[in-house]
DNA sequence: CATGCATAAAGTGCATGCAATTTTTATGGG
DNA sequence: CCCATAAAAATTGCATGCACTTTATGCATG
């Protein structure tokens, strides 16, 4: 009962848990693009002062999550759709060469750990859609982590959560058997194949994710006011 | 003398002001890996309060050129060889990227504009060094702006930063003679040729900038006195 | 003369308060 | 009933102050 480690009193940083916990809430849609985020009001949900909810603020303005405009109340971000297409692009880049480092070096351990989160989405399949997207999300997230490179980790995750905030701009439906499906043969594909076959898969398996919500759907969806008008204008 | 446009009074907005000539300072290698930045001295530095100095430093940290630790002094980042690599890896990608949406499509405006900048880093050539490398970013970064992605844009220019970080970590001699007369080809072969030829040119270009530095220099030249001394010790 | 410990200095972590700006609500006229 | 306008409320921008932690200094001791 002596050497248990000493917690600093204040948890790790508060201002990253509340970038975590509004990122999760992003990705899982709790929050939309347009909502607002007002700095007291999160300072009183969190237990801190505005000067750390507006630092938080700051910081999820860098990663692209959060619109801040100066007096004006910050926002979460509503991608237009040749950010999500660019937003793609990048990522497709990124998870390449992450499949690449990892073609082939997959231990034991590692597969079973992403199977474990292959077999959560497929379980929240039926639940909270909310949580679906975000074991999808974490899926490749813990892809990335798995080459121990931190920067590449990092542009991943950044990338990811963008991604999945454009999602939510223009698609509904998410349709997580598909996701289930592509990523265990993705597994399979780094497991074992050659690095220009797993390369081809992911690049399929992005190139799907995006196509279903941002092509097939009937495109915008934009809550811009001269968009939805634009019929009714004559 | 009526209708100027109001400048809100307090510039643009003071931590970009910050962030902006922090980056410069790095970028020119004014601030080298290691050197400390306390929030009282920039704040003094730059006329404002530490709050606004210490959420600069909370920026600079999400982009990786600062290392934050709690109850600990703000420092330029070290970055690792393998880091280096990392970010250059990364950086080929994103850059192959502009070159692609750029590749046959260049104004004679926009090549008018990228050949001042490699006029300037001519003319630079023999002044302070930091210049010289400041205006080679700025000629990656200013091909970024132009394909029109500010996403692109972003993740370039933040990836562009590092890597120069990455350079003034591990290399001395930047030889800008030989960026002159490779951003000149660059030019050529996005105004004209191929896409393909054009992407090639560019990593042969980042290839050489990478190994100038990283793999020639004797490959760390790190700081670290334990490795400094290592050759007195016995 | 090197080493360990106590004390002082410097620096960060964060809440609070006030001025300035924006957003909302209320009000009056057409 | 709608629009413009003015007052009120909400919200951001930022400096300051205090508690706490780390780093530096000094002093005694073996």
């Amino acid at each position: 009962m002596a050497s248990e480690k000493r917690q600093p009193r204040s948890e790790v940083d508060r201002v990253q848990g509340i970038c975590h916990a509004l990122r999760k809430a992003i990705i899982e849609r709790a929050l939309l693009p347009g909502d607002r985020l007002p700095e007291d009001a999160l300072g009183e949900r969190f237990g801190v002062s505005r000067t750390i909810a507006r630092h938080a603020l700051g910081q999820l303005a860098a990663e692209g999550l959060v619109d801040l405009r100066r007096n004006r109340i910050a926002v979460v971000v509503t991608p237009s759709f040749e950010d999500a297409r660019d937003i793609f692009d990048i990522r497709v880049d990124l998870e390449r060469q992450v499949v690449r480092h990892l073609a082939g070096k997959l231990t034991d351990a590692q597969v079973k750990q992403l199977k474990a989160i292959v077999e959560a989405e497929h379980e929240a399949r039926h639940g909270a859609e909310g949580t679906s997207i975000r074991l999808a999300t974490e899926f490749h997230v813990r892809l990335a982590e798995m080459t121990g490179k931190p920067i590449l980790v990092r542009y991943v995750t950044e990338i990811c959560y963008r991604a999945g905030l454009s999602l939510s701009a223009f698609a509904r439906p998410h349709s997580s058997d598909c996701a289930v499906s592509e990523h265990l043969e993705l597994i399979d594909a780094i497991q074992q194949g050659p690095a220009e076959r797993a390369c081809a898969l992911m690049d399929q398996h992005l190139e799907a994710v995006a196509s279903r919500a941002l092509l097939q759907s009937s495109g915008a969806r934009s809550r811009d006011l001269m968009n939805i008008l634009a019929p009714y204008a004559d």
